[in-house]
DNA sequence: ACCTTTATAGCACGAGTGTGCTACTTTGAA
DNA sequence: TTCAAAGTAGCACACTCGTGCTATAAAGGT
């Protein structure tokens, strides 16, 4: 039998080694090279893993979200429907280095998906799945039996400025701090919780 | 005397052709002469007016700013404050083709933005300059002589929320339609008008 | 000890890149 | 008519890239 080697935990090694090469030089310079350079590995032991670099950016797009829903489902979800929503959505922000770099590469994958077909079909599920969950958090903060249509509108709400606060977090992060963050989104919860 | 040759228009030119490059192949693929074959001009010529890829996509960028600045400059701005706001932050969604189009170049750039230190001191410019606009929108909404706080707290929310709905708009167009994006601003507006 | 399977390593080819550079063409004032 | 300025054209070099490919190393069941 063959020598032993933990092919998801390399996978993931490999994953982190994409993301910090998005981070230092952008998804543009991801070259096979300096990804393997990164993760100290050579070049035909990374291609074991992933035999094109189609694959090995896809699993690292795939792998981002994954870590996102992992991070969410450590939360503790035991409160008010105001305190679970304001947990969940402050968790999507980057308040920290690490959730900014984390939104980084988020952004430049969604600038890839744009023109990559097989990304997009990736982002599009990322972005459904969270969708449904902030309905599901828009849902408990509204009045009960709201209309569906009510819903909606303010799950799209909810979404596009917890996407555009993470974005101008992470472009314009003098400006747009954490602190400015955090309190948009509170008042934003306040508005909703009292409609 | 030279040959004369409109300098202006032809480097305008060279930038619409940089934009229909990034809209079909992303910025990654922007190169020098791609973006010449799309403007059916020599390498040699686009050079003569960018002397290095950098100078090319920089002006790029600023010109999809100015692009912006002078559709909002033709908008009729007589009207309520509920009106005008409207009128202008629906201008910046990516309601039809065309803004669509503007939009996911706008995404491109706030990717590169982030690793490319030239072109993250033009989009700042670009940010502040939208996020003071927004201001006085928001400062005509809300009830004569609010405290800066809520003045800086609300434009916050709704740069984001636009900025938001723009991406949404062009990431994921077919659940985001532009019917959804025109309801959530205006019911933001609504919103914010009678806080 | 052997051998099959898996992992690691990296060469090499063709393609594409940015930019320095030279050559040619066009223009209009002198 | 002449000529300097300005525009157009594209070659060529050094480099990076993705991937097909072969070669070597390690490991554990038999």
């Amino acid at each position: 039998m063959p020598r032993v080697v933990d092919v998801d935990e390399r996978r993931a090694l490999l994953a982190a080694a994409v993301w910090r090469v998005i981070h230092r030089e952008g998804l543009a310079n991801a070259s096979v090279r300096k990804v393997a350079a990164e993760a100290q590995v050579s070049m035909g032991s990374l291609r074991h893993y992933f035999s094109t670099q189609n694959q090995l950016l896809q699993f690292s797009l795939q792998a981002v979200g994954e870590r996102v829903t992992q991070r969410l489902a450590t939360l503790d979800l035991t409160g008010t429907p105001r305190q679970v929503a304001e947990l969940v959505a402050l968790e999507l922000l980057p308040l920290d280095a690490d959730r900014r770099a984390e939104v980084e590469i988020w952004i430049a994958f969604s600038a890839a998906t744009l023109t990559d077909p097989d990304l997009r079909a990736l982002s599009d599920q990322s972005h459904e799945a969270l969708h449904t969950l902030l309905r599901t958090l828009v849902a408990d903060l509204l009045p009960p039996n709201s209309p569906d249509q009510d819903l909606d509108l303010e799950t799209d709400r909810l979404h596009a400025l917890i996407d555009g606060l993470a974005l101008h977090g992470a472009t314009t992060p003098t400006q747009t701090t954490p602190t400015r963050l955090q309190a948009a989104l509170t008042h934003h919860l306040e508005h909703l919780a009292r409609s």
